[in-house]
DNA sequence: AATATTACTTGCATAATGCAAGTGAATCAA
DNA sequence: TTGATTCACTTGCATTATGCAAGTAATATT
């Protein structure tokens, strides 16, 4: 037999057809979600990912943003009078609205101490409660 | 200043109050979620663990099924006339259901090819809705 | 023009994960 | 009742992910 090439498009080996395992290799970590909450919150700008409380390092910050826009979740842009960069949530990151407001919910009612400060008025209602 | 002894209980380190990442301080992983939907199947046995589709090795489960025990989210117990050990999820562990429910609905409704065939009928219903 | 800020990258140490093999207790089969 | 098998793990080691600190090139500010 012959050896094969390794094709352009990645085959992404799948676990198994398991909603939950799948949802897990794209969210299953401890920063992705939080990075979406910033984005939800309309935070864009690497610098102020890097103000957030948890205080998430520069190299896993940028690995994070990479694979949030290879996967579509969030898309990079700047507004040209500026050369800033800035990333915001796409149509298929915002699908991730639900999602995120069960897990701060469960949080919340879960784990003493936790506070709903970091979701300002514009997250609660984008999260729709 | 005299050099302090580890205190019994150990202090967990808490990023920031934000529920979303404390939530992810307890799931935040590729395996945790994927143990909890099999005790919500009514799967308890080591090998029936070992035996779900993921394949998740034998070192990672032994460790999470600690940490949930630890963490009050599952028992080990066993039927006294036979030996074998078996885990079950705890009034906390099942307190789990909606978000693993919600993380379930975004994998079916986004990730194409995901099938709800692992959660059975009494799964869906533990999970409501 | 000089200084500071931004958005990263790189290097290295530590921790988590994955794979294979091993172990002792309990169960089952002859 | 004893030998084989199953069960519930543990151990060792390679690979990958994470965390921390420092560095850098491009822009922006003074």
């Amino acid at each position: 037999m012959s050896i094969q090439t390794k094709p352009e498009s990645e085959v992404v080996e799948r676990r198994s057809p398991c909603p939950i395992a799948c949802t897990l290799d794209v969210i299953g970590d401890r920063w992705t979600l939080v990075i979406v909450r910033d984005l939800f919150r309309g935070v864009g700008r690497y610098k102020d990912f890097l103000a957030s409380p948890e205080g998430i390092s520069t190299n896993i910050l940028a690995a994070r943003l990479e694979r949030l826009v290879e996967q579509g979740f969030a898309e990079r842009y700047e507004e040209p009078p500026s050369k800033h960069k800035s990333y915001r949530l796409t149509k298929k990151g915002e699908s991730l609205g639900p999602l995120l407001s069960s897990v701060a919910e469960w949080g919340l009612a879960n784990i003493e101490g936790t506070e709903a400060r970091l979701m300002s008025k514009p997250l609660a209602d984008a999260l729709g409660s």
